[in-house]
DNA sequence: CTGCCTGCAAACTCTTTGCACGAAT
DNA sequence: ATTCGTGCAAAGAGTTTGCAGGCAG
């Protein structure tokens, strides 16, 4: 989906809901939507204030819960004490995260047996699936044998 | 593992390390093996309170870590702001949590392929899996169709 | 005009930490 | 006697919320 089309489906998702369509709601969409990467609450304000310096710290957390819940974005939780979010892809649910400890990157690869999975577990439960994650966390093979990763650009 | 083997194994972890054993660290020790259920570090202290009421917060959190070090528990982390522990038994580490959003009841369910996916899944990216974790939410099926779950307390 | 939305700052939750006293070795 | 460990309270990080004023509809 490109972004203008993303950026229809949020003004549609806005005025289905009877939300207002304020300019710093936009700024927050475009700053969402202008990196393909993880980041955090306070790397989206930045990149929202660089589009619209009147975006504030709590309309970023006010318009994230409004993002997610119109499938637009997506939240990651890896355990890290802080939330990551990232512009929801096709197939998005279906997608395990792979931590690199060393670095704090965080990788995504498809994972199509989770669904199948979750369901399965539940049902034995009387429960059903709302939604799963599989997050693996790992080591740099590269840096703790040679002393430097070919990835990070941290260490 | 009985409790008794394991408030050995926990003496000996500590005197190996150097630490000292202190009234306060065995009743921290108790209370995590008294329940066999998920906790926070809050119920953890109302229950190490229980059997000795010098027990602090903060020795609470600083017992933590040398509990999980040592093997003795298990940290939780299923997304709800707070953690959560549980003694651990064998093959801990391959098990998979199911949250019941209803209840909040984290049920936990065997995975034996997890520790597999993790290698496979780190391989490609020049990662060592260091742990995983695959957790489902869920909603309790007989209290959205009928209006009471069996199993819950709470609602 | 109406009332939703905003920025600001304070509050909040969970966890960590500095300090001086107290207890294990 | 040494230190390490402790309780207390304050600090910290990330997120949420109350309020008075501002802008979308």
């Amino acid at each position: 989906m490109s972004i203008e089309a993303s950026r229809a489906k949020f003004r549609s998702y806005l005025a289905q809901k009877g939300l207002r369509t304020t300019s710093q709601r936009l700024a927050i969409f475009d700053a969402a939507f202008g990196h393909q990467e993880h980041y955090t609450a306070e790397e989206l304000l930045a990149h929202a204030r660089a589009i619209d310096d009147s975006v504030s710290r709590a309309t970023v957390y006010r318009t994230l819960p409004i993002l997610i819940e119109s499938n637009l974005l997506r939240e990651v939780d890896i355990g890290l004490g802080e939330k990551y979010y990232r512009a929801a892809t096709a197939g998005g649910t279906q997608v395990a995260q792979v931590l690199c400890l060393d670095c704090d990157r965080i990788f995504e690869i498809s994972a199509p047996f989770m669904e199948w999975y979750g369901s399965t577990v539940s049902s034995k439960l009387g429960l059903r699936p709302v939604s799963q994650r599989l997050q693996v966390r790992a080591q740099c093979i590269a840096l703790h044998q040679q002393g430097r990763c070919p990835n990070c650009t941290k260490k």
